[in-house]
RNA sequence: GCGCCCGUAGCUCAGUCGGAUAGAGCAUCGGAUUCCUAAUCCGGGGGCCACAGGUUCGAAUCCUGUCGGGCGCACCA
């Protein structure tokens, strides 16, 4: 049994040298397939604290019946002292009780464990590179940005939890059109901080303020030696001190929502050092690149359509639609062309590669993955590769939609939404939906409301606990391990909740699906609730009983590791744990 | 027209590798506070898991089709 193991992990274990046992008994055939075989707790806690389908998988292989090879099992079960009971139940489900001594022994490991209880060695080896975010330089961030912003973070510290590494990536656009158009905008800028009026912005620049004290620094760095100058002349200049500028609003915008990466990797340098290029001349090697005109697409009118040679990569031959274009007509790569060179570069330090997406973007999502299976399979291993979509946020205040336009420059930025509700608010409500589905966030309900809000209600337990621990030692108490047995059946029902969370954190990690810790954290704050109520009715059932130091530092001793697993959760989830509302 | 995502209680959403009687919150109705923080707790009512087939010991979950909502569909990023 390894250090890091759970206690789900090591039933399962334990169950499994059942079956082997059985092996050898000849009752199940030699080298039974055993990979539907299930431990976990189940639904209904009356039916016990764990419960195995072992008997329903496996009554086929053996040719027999699930309830017959149940009892077999049973049997086994039964000898382990740590099991007090094992029940066959429905239709061949062992349901298994555990000895108090079990939780007393977890509630310990979470002591002893502390900030590292949940911590899996599951990814122990394995380096993987989440890049997530990747707003183009072009402006602060807004709301479109802010939910993958939050799940790319949680799920990365997810990752780490589970062991692996962990490279925090952000892909900086900083090579196509739309820098040239910042760089332009900003010229603007900065000739009206010399003075200049320069009027409306015109149709087709970045009309947003927030240009406006980059002018300012432009004319105070170059004074007016760009003013009258032909444009090459100043256009590289101004897209880097543009750029440069944008991502330092951005890099502080993501710090207001606690997200640091460890790289921010340029479009432009990936470019300069002709990565684009080798990626194209080993495609062209192996037929995956041809010169070749698109159709014409259909269901969209596009005015000044016709039909042009480009360079293609044959991502039909993966299943898209369509070949794509890795060249504009100007020989200048195209998004995609130079994304699959960039993808090679992640992967030549990575074991595997997560991307975080608007869904706007899913329609690129085929040829991409087709690219790297094709890539990284001809160059060595193929690496695994995922993209992770998230869904639309639709935001609201009052019920009533909060109007956006990026062209006009009136949109909610991030930085508006963190000081309005803050940091905390916004990651755990964009946590507690599954990324895949379309969500409403309304300011309105997300401040006034506190009280279904369900952050609140998870640092809420984290701050009684705190508070709990703080009167006790007022009155001269202090958690103590030295009375569990005194522990009954309420606190083991808290404790066996607790207990789920290193399973829960390797499900979720494996799944990665980081709002899983969201929910269940949102079940142990319920448990913490309803034990912590108990004490309302009964005296006896508080934490701190009076005149009774013993039962007193068994539970505040509870109440501790309770506010222990709640503090690594929210830790997890990138929310502060706060001591006190 | 095609591709991707979604459809679970009046509303917002969970639902573990397919598992036992489908769960929370809000809203609604009824209770708990001289007492460790009531931002909390306990209880009632509320379901054709969009619809129709299929796969199997077993389907909200997997497959196919239909309907409804969202997003996207040359060289933008």
């Amino acid at each position: 049994m390894s250090q890091t193991q759970t206690l789900y992990a090591a039933y399962a274990e334990k169950i499994d040298a059942v079956l082997s046992a059985l092996e050898m008994e000849g009752t199940l055939p030699p080298e039974t397939n055993r990979a539907n075989v299930s431990v976990e707790p189940p639904r209904d806690p009356s039916h016990g604290d764990l419960a195995t389908n072992a008997a329903m998988v496996l009554a086929k292989q053996a040719k027999t019946n699930p309830r017959a090879l149940a009892e077999q099992i049973v049997e086994h079960l039964k000898r382990d002292p740590l099991i007090t009971s094992a029940e066959i139940a429905g239709p061949g489900f062992i349901n298994l009780r555990l000895a108090p001594q079990s939780w007393v022994e977890e509630l310990l490991a979470i002591a002893e464990k502390g900030d590292d209880y949940g911590r899996s060695a599951i990814g122990t080896g394995t380096t993987v590179n989440v890049e997530y975010v990747s707003a183009n330089p072009t402006g602060p961030m807004h709301m479109g940005h802010c939910r993958g912003a939050v799940v790319g973070d949680a799920l990365a510290s997810l990752l780490e939890h589970a062991g692996h590494d962990v490279i925090r990536e952000y892909y900086v656009n900083d090579a196509g059109g739309q820098v040239d158009t910042l760089a332009r905008s900003a010229h603007l800028r900065y000739r009206e901080a010399l003075g200049e009026d320069i009027g409306d912005i015109p149709e087709g620049m970045y009309p947003g303020e927030y240009l406006v004290p980059v002018g300012k620094a432009a004319a105070e760095e170059f004074g007016d030696r760009f003013v009258s100058e032909p444009e090459e002349e100043w256009l590289p200049i101004f897209r880097s001190f543009a750029v440069e500028r944008m991502m330092a609003m951005i890099k502080s915008d993501l710090a207001m929502l606690g997200i640091e990466h460890d790289v921010f990797a340029s479009e432009a340098a990936l470019q300069a050092a002709q990565k684009p290029e080798a990626a194209e001349a080993w495609l062209r090697e192996h037929d995956l690149v041809y010169d070749g005109v698109l159709e014409k697409p259909k269901g969209k009118t596009v005015d000044d359509w016709e039909p042009v040679e480009l360079p293609l990569f044959r991502s039909t031959k993966f299943g898209d639609d369509q070949d794509r274009s890795i060249r504009k007509s100007d020989g200048k790569w195209t998004y995609f062309g130079a994304d699959l060179a960039y993808h090679m570069q992640k992967a030549e330090k990575a074991d595997a590669l997560i991307d975080i997406w608007g869904a706007d973007h899913a329609g690129t999502v085929k040829r991409i993955k087709a690219a790297v299976a094709a890539l990284s399979e001809g160059q060595g291993e193929p690496i695994p590769f995922d993209v992770k979509l998230v869904q639309m946020v639709q935001l609201l205040r009052g019920g009533e939609p909060v109007k956006m336009s990026k062209r006009s420059g009136n949109f909610v930025t991030i930085a508006d939404m963190v000081e309005e509700v803050g940091k905390d608010v916004v990651r755990f409500t964009m946590l507690t939906r599954k990324p895949e589905a379309q969500m409403d966030f309304d300011f309105a309900k997300v401040v006034e409301a506190s009280k279904d809000n369900p952050v609140f209600y998870v640092q809420y337990a984290h701050a009684r606990v705190c508070s709990t621990l703080r009167k006790a030692k007022a009155e001269g108490l202090s958690p103590s391990s030295e009375h569990l047995d005194t522990l009954g059946e309420d606190e083991r029902t808290l404790i066996k909740q607790a207990a789920q969370f290193p399973r829960e954190v390797e499900a979720a990690a494996r799944a990665r699906e980081p709002h899983r810790i969201a929910f269940y954290l949102y079940d142990l704050a319920a448990a913490f609730h309803a034990y912590y109520n108990l004490g309302n009715d009964d005296a006896q059932k508080r934490i701190i009983v009076a005149q009774n130091p013993e039962i007193s530092g068994a539970r505040l001793f509870l109440g501790q590791q309770i506010g222990q697993v709640i503090r690594n959760g929210l830790g997890i989830l990138g929310v502060e744990a706060v001591e006190e509302l």
